[in-house]
DNA sequence: ATTTGTGCAAATCGTTTGCATCTGA
DNA sequence: TCAGATGCAAACGATTTGCACAAAT
């Protein structure tokens, strides 16, 4: 069965995955990272992931949600996208990238390739150094 | 007295500054806004605020600095800087310009000037038009 | 066997709201 | 006078935490 063997290739490289990030491949692990992992780059918030997993017979509270995505968030699995708004939304795509956000929507999407290019950068602060440029380009539906 | 001169003329500016972006003068806007405008260029979280207002005697609820906070932006008195965090936090420069977060501290400072320059802009998806771009350079202790 | 993770419910934090009272024009 | 502001406390939504139980190595 195709469904079967795509389950279980999936499990395996998420587990890995846990693995090499030095997580123990739990239950709800595993089962988070696959429904993170398996549809391309996400940009997932905590109650959206966990609606996902109940829909997904996964079933998994709320809190270890919360658990789970700041650990992924440290091992370098996701990363935290700084958008205003009360609720914290974390992206699969950790390569670097930008974003366009959708106000109204309240919607994030990733910017494609280098479609961004940054022509000057000011130097940082003294004793300060540069960790990552966050570019973030506020659309509206036109008209 | 230099301190009284002062004083008054903050008090008549902001008046005029409020009446001209259609909000009633009361005694709390007048505090708040001679608060903000009266020490340059501040990022602020409504928390920050009504610290800094009962400081200086200046009774005034949280409830009534989160009004004035939003009324502010929605007269474009005020801009609120996304930076990810819970916290929401405004800029008493609306002027077109940039950010530095500091990381650790959780400080945002304005990049002076032209300091950024955006070399190359994605084309916004179909139906859709710029509004604004906003970068946030992160920077940390260097070390 | 031991360490680490999970679930639940309660706690916390930032922010908003309902409503009675006050205030500026 | 009276529309509009304010203060308080209660309501809220997102996130965190404490602790007993369960699962992974």
């Amino acid at each position: 069965m195709t469904t079967r063997m795509l389950t279980d290739t999936a499990g395996k490289d998420v587990t890995d995955m846990l693995r090499t990030a030095g997580l123990r491949p739990t239950r709800q692990r595993v089962s988070l990272a696959e429904i993170l992992y398996s549809k391309g780059d996400r940009h997932v918030s905590a109650e959206l992931l966990h609606e996902e997993a109940v829909d997904a017979d996964v079933p998994v509270s709320l809190a270890t949600v919360y658990n789970t995505l700041h650990q992924f968030t440290e091992a370098g699995l996701l990363r935290e996208v700084a958008i205003e708004g009360n609720k914290t939304y974390f992206d699969t795509n950790v390569s670097d990238h930008h974003h366009f956000f959708i106000e109204g929507e309240n919607r994030v999407i990733d910017i494609p390739g280098e479609g961004v290019g940054i022509g000057k950068l000011p130097r940082a602060p003294e004793g300060m150094e540069v960790v990552r440029v966050d570019v973030v380009v506020r659309v509206r539906e036109k008209q």
